[in-house]
DNA sequence: GCAGAAAGTTAAATTAGATTAACTTTTTCT
DNA sequence: AGAAAAAGTTAATCTAATTTAACTTTCTGC
């Protein structure tokens, strides 16, 4: 599945949300990453249509087993990421703004060789 | 000057395009960046709207000073990340396709940082 | 020097992703 | 329970970057 770079901004926010709250809100994820509610309930009906979440009308949201798979997948090349921009020095706060851009287009052959400079 | 990502990819392609051959031309650019003729003919418009190129109608186009300065910023961060991928094992393939996205979203941070990676 | 090809230009339409404004539904608090 | 606030939804609009189609200008080769 081929996904937008948005839509994995939402799909992971989504993901993190999940983790702090037990039901994610549309009003939350506006808030995480600052857009407003009508373009979270857009993306929010392009992520059902793919089948990566479930929701009814005013209720909450969550993730489907395959939502969260990607989303797993996509927080884990964050994280990775995010590690290893540390490891060469770079301050937190620019770690996680620079990463969060990378990983929506960084490839899987980068991300492998990444994963083993990162803790040596 | 904040560029938009595909204004830095026109300016780059220029960059290059202008050493192979001494005047550029659109359709040159168009074919190295693969878009459309009219695609090329706005982002020019836009680009010497800034001050970055010389136009006049059917000529062929010139980087400015302020254009050549900041094309090979980006050309030479372009180069840094590639040479990076390379080092940790990327093939020049993927290198190169990875590094011209990479380029758009990276920090001057991480640059520099990246910069004590290469060549050590 | 002129016809056809190549390059450049213009106009109109498309797409993705967002916004504001206005409206509806739900929640919360007294 | 009902009013006010908060959250969700819908509609209309915007922007950036692109495309196709059609037209104009320039170049090239006979």
């Amino acid at each position: 599945m081929q996904l937008s770079k948005s839509i994995e901004d939402y799909i992971e926010a989504i993901y993190i949300l999940e983790q702090e709250s037990k039901t994610v809100k549309s009003i939350q994820i506006a808030t995480q990453l600052s857009v407003s509610k009508p373009a979270v309930h857009k993306a929010m009906d392009e992520l059902q249509k793919k089948g990566l979440i479930e929701k009814t009308s005013y209720s909450g949201i969550e993730l489907t087993a395959k939502g969260r798979k990607l989303a797993k997948e996509v927080y884990a090349k964050h994280m990775l990421i995010y590690n290893f921009l540390l490891q060469i020095g770079v301050s937190k706060e620019t770690a996680e703004i620079d990463c969060c851009k990378i990983e929506h287009v960084i490839s899987e052959e980068t991300i492998a060789c990444l994963k083993k400079q990162v803790h040596s």
